[in-house]
DNA sequence: ATGAAAAGTTTTATATACCTAACTTTTATT
DNA sequence: AATAAAAGTTAGGTATATAAAACTTTTCAT
């Protein structure tokens, strides 16, 4: 059975960019949600209802966003995925950093939890290594 | 800049399931294909003018359906990226056969060309290395 | 060769996630 | 306090990918 998750890609996406503006801005603004995923504003009030109707954030109209321990949970494991998958295609597979980041953002989403963990702990394993020294890649 | 892609990841499943059924079955049906990727038979046919019109298959209503030479191109390369991720997943990560093969559908979409060749070396290398030999995992 | 079953198609409808543009509320300036 | 700008919302519209159900074409058994 495919174990589903209860939040599309997309809005996972959100929680995820709303954690990170309430971390550098203190708070979530609508306008900079829709500047950080190049959607225009207006997009966003109807994902922000999606969310807020599913209990992953409290929002009022015309105020600001904040998760909920529920969004604040989910959007920090996707948190942790991103950067784990980005230094992973940027450091170790030299990849450059702007598709690293596109990546990260594309596969965060497709393992669940049990397989990125175990995908995590391969590549931590590899990467920490004294015999498996792998040479750095070329293009 | 995104490399988009002429295709949705939707679009790429039906290449490469239409390229699986040409060769076990030696011919691709609707029905075939809608049995796959557990959808109704309706939703093909519209799935199938798109990839026509877009020239990935030859098309004919209440025919056969067949793949062009670029159609072939992009099912071989989808399914190849399939099948060394289901079994990375399945062989080298140990995770369960059906959750290997989700995964690998949904990650072999993520990657563009040159992201992906580094990452398939990498794991390549990783695997083949006498020195990196990997415990295996557990849960 | 006919009629039923199977396969394929069409039409209408749904959900998701966007956009545009007009409108409302809030904020900031004077 | 008035008003302009900025931020946010709403309403209507688009594209993608699906479903349901009626309809058409093809296939197959007799």
């Amino acid at each position: 059975m495919a174990k589903k998750n209860l939040l599309s890609e997309s809005l996972e996406d959100y929680l995820e960019i709303i954690l990170e503006l309430q971390r550098t801005k203190t708070v979530a603004r609508s306008k900079d949600i829709a500047e950080k995923m190049d959607i225009k504003r207006g997009s966003v009030t109807g994902m922000l209802k999606k969310l807020a109707e599913k209990n992953f954030i409290n929002y009022e109209p015309y105020g600001y966003v904040t998760l909920t321990p529920e969004g604040k949970k989910i959007a920090s494991e996707i948190e942790r995925r991103h950067i784990f998958l980005k230094d992973f295609f940027y450091r170790i597979l030299k990849v450059d950093e702007e598709t690293s980041d596109r990546t990260a953002c594309q596969m965060e989403h497709a393992m669940d939890k049990q397989t990125f963990k175990k995908f995590r702990d391969f590549i931590k394993k590899v990467d920490t290594c004294p015999h498996c020294d792998i040479e750095p890649i070329t293009n």
